[in-house]
DNA sequence: ATATTACATTTGTACCAACAATTGTTGTAA
DNA sequence: TTACAACAATTGTTGGTACAAATGTAATAT
């Protein structure tokens, strides 16, 4: 059978749909959504030293312009601090706090589980095929 | 190297990031979302014949819930028709319009370069591996 | 010292998405 | 006939996303 392009595209579209099912529901009893835990994730990657807000962004998975926004939703449940950086006050810094770290404590587990279990109709050897194609195309 | 199911995930959801980024763009100039569009492609599919909105529902890429509104959209910009179904007035009956039909005809082939852009790093023996290492995934 | 430019972040606006609740319609059972 | 369940669609609400515009700050040039 040959496939086209558009056959492609549509099967990621469909397998993006189910990732984020999958790990919205993983997410869903602790009251977090995948940007805000990608977030907490890359604020604990900081390991203590202060992340600002453009740094967060180009980290994350997809670009956005309203960073502010989500961020305002994790300091709002504590899981992050914001304070106004001494040397230069055009930036802001960052810090995960202890509640932020317990949370992602508990949902990394969870997290990974529903990640093997999205991944669990391919064996290995075709994971790492599949991640070399997809790699190529982001190229 | 080996790879992780947490690597797959992410280089899944970096792959359709780029999808979106490139079909938003080719759509941009057509004023209309990706989801109206593939609103307007499943009402062509129809060829005449009235659709209702669990119909279009159910072959959406990710259903949703609120269809309803994308239509409104799509109404207002006069691509499509409501009407209420005579024999089933719980029914709706959807169609696109002539208006509808030659905008596809516009866009079809700039979606269609898209697809073939976003896909263009991959020859089509890779192309026909990546389709169905994720259909697998999709099962 | 003041004006200009660039940068970092925030805010405004508009649209999309998910879920629950509601409305309106039909069929059916008491 | 009336009440009720099942169904189809819409609406309300909350939160996410994208883009543009605005704000505040720092560095630089004049």
């Amino acid at each position: 059978m040959s496939i086209n392009p558009k056959q492609v595209v549509i099967s990621i579209l469909e397998t993006n749909s189910k990732v984020l099912e999958v790990l919205g529901h993983a997410l869903k009893p602790f009251e977090i959504s995948l940007q805000q835990f990608n977030v907490l994730r890359i604020l604990r990657g900081q390991k203590g030293v202060a992340a600002n807000l453009s740094t967060v962004q180009e980290r994350m998975v997809n670009r956005m312009s309203n960073t502010t926004r989500i961020i305002d939703k994790l300091i709002d449940k504590e899981y992050v601090e914001r304070s106004i950086c001494k040397n230069n006050r055009r930036k802001i810094e960052l810090f995960i706090t202890e509640e932020g770290l317990s949370l992602l404590k508990k949902v990394d587990p969870i997290v990974d589980q529903a990640e093997v279990e999205i991944t669990q109709t391919l064996n290995s050897s075709e994971q790492e095929q599949l991640f070399s194609l997809l790699k190529k195309m982001n190229v």
